[in-house]
DNA sequence: GTAGCGTTAACTTCGCAAAA
DNA sequence: TTTTGCGAAGTTAACGCTAC
C-alpha cells in the first residue's frame, strides 16, 4: 500500500467516524488500526520512517503489540504479519525473519532513544513504552506531582541503594547493581531487575540505548541495558515538565494519546494510565477536550467511548 | 554444564461492574 | 439474578549466546 492510499482509507475512516450515527464496531477498531499503524503501512524500515511513526502515535510499545490493548507497536511498525501464519506451522526461514525484523525494530528503537526522539518508560499500560518526547514532560510531570529528586520516603531498601549507586556512578548496568549492592536472584523473583523497574517507574531511571548482537536474541544486550539518572539524561524535558499544570499536562497526553488510537473507553483509559492520572482526572479532561471538540462521547455497541475528532 | 542476560506471550484464576 | 466482559495478578516457558 503506498503512502498516499494509505492516507486516503484513513482519512475515509475518520469521514465515517464524523458521521451522525455512531460508528459500528469493526469500523472504529479498523479506523484504530490503521492510525496506530497496525494495518495499512508499509513496514517501516529507516530512522526518518521511525521518526515519523512516533510523532504520529505518541506512545508505542517497545515490543508485540497485544490484543485488547490500543497502543501503537514498534515491532508490528516494522513487520507486516504474513498471510499464512499459525504460529506452529513456521517454517525455519519465517523464524529467522521474524528475528530480523525484531533486531530491526531494536535498532530502530535504539536509534529513537539516542537522538532522545523517544525515551523509554514504564508506566502505561504496565508495559515497557517509547513516549515521544514532546509527551514526556506531561507525563514526568503527572507521574513525579512536584516530589522532590531526594525525596525517597516511599522506595523500596533496594532501590534507594541501587539509586545511591547511580548517582554515584551515573551509568550501570543491572549486572554490575547486582555485584555492588551483593543482591542475587532468587528462584522467582530478581531484587536488581526490581528495584531497577521501581526506579524506572517512579522517572528517577532512564534506561537507554545499548548494542544489539549480531546473533542470538536481539534484546539480550551482551553488555546490558545502560541505567541512569533520569533528570541528568532528561534536563530540557525536565525543565519542561516544571512549567506544566495538571490539567494542561492531562489533556496533552489523553488528547494525544487519543489523536494516535481514535477511540478508548474511559474505563481503558484509567486502566492503562493509572500510575499517573486518577480516573477522574481522566474524565476532567475529557470534558474539556470535549468543551474544545478535540473528542467526542459515543458509543460503540453497549461501550462508551472517547472518540478522537 | 550452568548461570546470566531481558522480555514476552500465553495461560489461569479471581473479582468486579455493567447489561440483560 | 444471571450473564458477559474486562482487568488484575501471578506463573511459566521460551529464546541464543557467552563466560565461567
Amino acid at each position: 500500500m503506498t503512502a498516499s492510499s494509505c492516507e486516503f482509507l484513513h482519512g475515509l475512516f475518520i469521514f465515517r467516524l464524523g458521521m451522525k450515527t455512531s460508528p459500528s464496531a469493526r469500523d472504529i477498531e479498523a479506523a484504530q488500526r490503521v492510525s496506530l499503524w497496525l494495518d495499512g503501512h508499509d513496514a517501516i524500515t529507516t530512522a526518518a520512517e521511525a521518526k515519523k511513526f512516533l510523532k504520529s502515535v505518541s506512545i508505542a510499545l517497545r515490543y508485540g503489540a497485544t490484543e485488547g490493548l490500543p497502543l501503537a507497536s514498534i515491532y508490528a511498525a516494522v513487520h507486516v504479519p504474513r498471510e499464512s501464519a499459525a504460529k506452529n506451522r513456521e517454517t525455519q526461514k519465517e523464524r529467522e525473519q521474524d528475528r530480523e525484523l525484531l533486531r530491526r525494530a531494536i535498532e530502530l528503537t535504539n536509534g529513537l532513544m539516542a537522538y532522545r526522539e523517544g525515551i523509554e518508560i514504564n508506566v502505561i499500560a504496565d508495559r515497557l513504552v517509547l513516549a515521544h518526547r514532546d509527551l514526556l514532560p506531561a507525563i514526568y510531570f503527572l507521574r513525579r506531582r512536584g516530589r522532590r529528586l531526594d525525596d525517597t520516603a516511599n522506595l523500596s531498601a533496594e532501590a534507594k541503594r541501587a539509586l545511591a549507586l547511580l548517582k554515584q556512578k551515573l551509568i550501570a548496568t543491572a549486572g554490575e547493581v547486582r555485584s555492588h549492592l551483593r543482591l542475587e536472584r532468587g528462584e522467582r523473583h530478581d531484587p536488581v531487575v526490581e528495584a531497577l523497574s521501581e526506579l524506572q517507574r517512579e522517572m528517577l531511571l532512564d534506561r537507554g540505548p545499548s548494542d544489539v548482537p549480531k546473533t542470538g536474541i536481539p534484546y539480550l544486550s551482551r553488555d546490558g541495558y545502560p541505567y541512569r539518572i533520569f533528570h541528568e539524561v532528561h534536563r530540557d524535558l525536565v525543565a519542561k515538565a516544571g512549567k506544566l499544570t495538571v490539567k494542561a499536562a492531562a489533556d496533552l497526553v489523553i488528547g494525544r494519546y487519543l489523536k494516535g488510537a481514535v477511540y478508548a473507553s474511559p474505563r481503558k483509559l484509567a486502566s492503562m494510565f493509572k500510575l499517573f492520572l486518577s480516573a477522574e482526572e481522566i474524565d476532567e479532561s475529557v470534558e474539556r477536550l470535549s468543551a474544545k471538540k478535540a473528542v467526542k462521547l459515543d458509543r460503540v455497541g453497549r461501550t462508551e467511548v472517547v472518540v478522537s475528532r
